[in-house]
DNA sequence: ATTCAATCCTGTCGGC
DNA sequence: TGCCGACAGGATTGAA
């Protein structure tokens, strides 16, 4: 489940293999793939044959490939089970490929868009004039970004009413952060998933933030997290933090602050995991 | 205006 | 052994 450390793995993947190349041949094998590009899939091919790769570029679990010489870029989200993989050209087919593009140079390596679940995909798009895809305008920047605001993240919490996972997931506020480094980083904060973001002081808002950098920049240094084998990165090796998760999936298991049976409650159609004793729940109003 | 539930997919796993 | 339901879950959509 690729969130902002793992895609940040990929793009330096792109940036290596694939940037400063000129696509030859594209093939759309699955339709669901490209389904956010509206022309359809011979379109999007279609479009790209002759055009040279930029650098890639990243915000939050997004990732583009800005065509060089021109306002647009192939963008890509990877869902929950995406794999960008550069292959040999003459590598079997993966089960799940949905996308293949060929360069026009002798590397003999080509790029694959492999996805099982089919939640991610890619298309193209013209770019904001700061080189944004247009349709990713509204993704707020993620906590890696330099420019990122943390007093405006403190503001805009304080005037939501919402509670602080909830907003920890909001791509609008902030973006990135998924359900596993939102687990981890309210668990290094021992703050709860439900605590209303109404209540939080600027000292515990830059914490918070201070917690999601740091986790975030630990699974970096380690190439990202994986739990299924869904997940590698862009020369197909998996990451291997989920060695060093304190929060997310460990039910049952002893806190590792203060040696509490760890909870997993549901939420939201998913799970949240928390340590009972370090992350007490708010008071309800009853 | 803001919040929130439903929806999309497929493979794995546990229970019976 | 095999079937079935639960689960993994980010972003979008439309409803409240």
């Amino acid at each position: 489940m690729p969130e902002l450390p793992e895609v940040e793995v990929v793009r330096r993947g792109l940036e290596r293999w694939v940037s400063g190349r000129t696509v030859a041949v594209v093939q759309v094998m699955h339709p669901r793939a490209v389904r956010r590009h509206e022309a359809g899939g011979d379109d999007f091919a279609a479009r790209l044959v002759g055009h040279r790769f930029g650098t890639a570029r990243r915000r939050g679990k997004y990732l583009w490939l800005p065509l060089a010489d021109t306002d647009a870029s192939v963008l890509g989200h990877l869902g929950m089970s995406g794999q960008l993989l550069v292959q040999p050209e003459d590598a079997p087919d993966e089960k799940h490929l949905r996308v293949r593009f060929r360069f026009d140079d002798p590397l003999g390596t080509e790029l694959r868009f492999v996805d099982q679940r089919t939640f991610g995909g890619l298309s193209l798009h013209d770019n904001t004039p700061d080189g944004l895809p247009d349709v990713i305008a509204h993704i707020a920047r993620d906590p890696l970004d330099p420019a990122f605001d943390d007093a405006a993240f403190h503001t805009a919490l304080r005037l939501r009413r919402t509670t602080v996972k909830r907003a920890l997931l909001d791509q609008s506020l902030i973006s990135g952060v998924g359900n596993i480094y939102a687990d981890e980083a309210l668990w290094r904060t021992r703050l709860h998933y439900d605590r209303p973001t109404a209540t939080l002081t600027r000292p515990r808002t830059a914490e918070l933030l201070g917690h999601i950098r740091d986790v975030m920049n630990a699974a970096l240094a380690v190439g990202g997290t994986s739990f299924d084998s869904l997940y590698v990165n862009v020369n197909g090796e998996s990451g291997y933090f989920d060695r060093s998760l304190d929060a997310y999936g460990r039910e049952n298991l002893p806190c590792r602050r203060c040696g509490t049976l760890m909870r997993r409650r549901p939420w939201m159609n998913r799970s949240s995991y928390y340590c009972p004793h370090c992350q007490r729940p708010p008071r309800t109003t009853a």
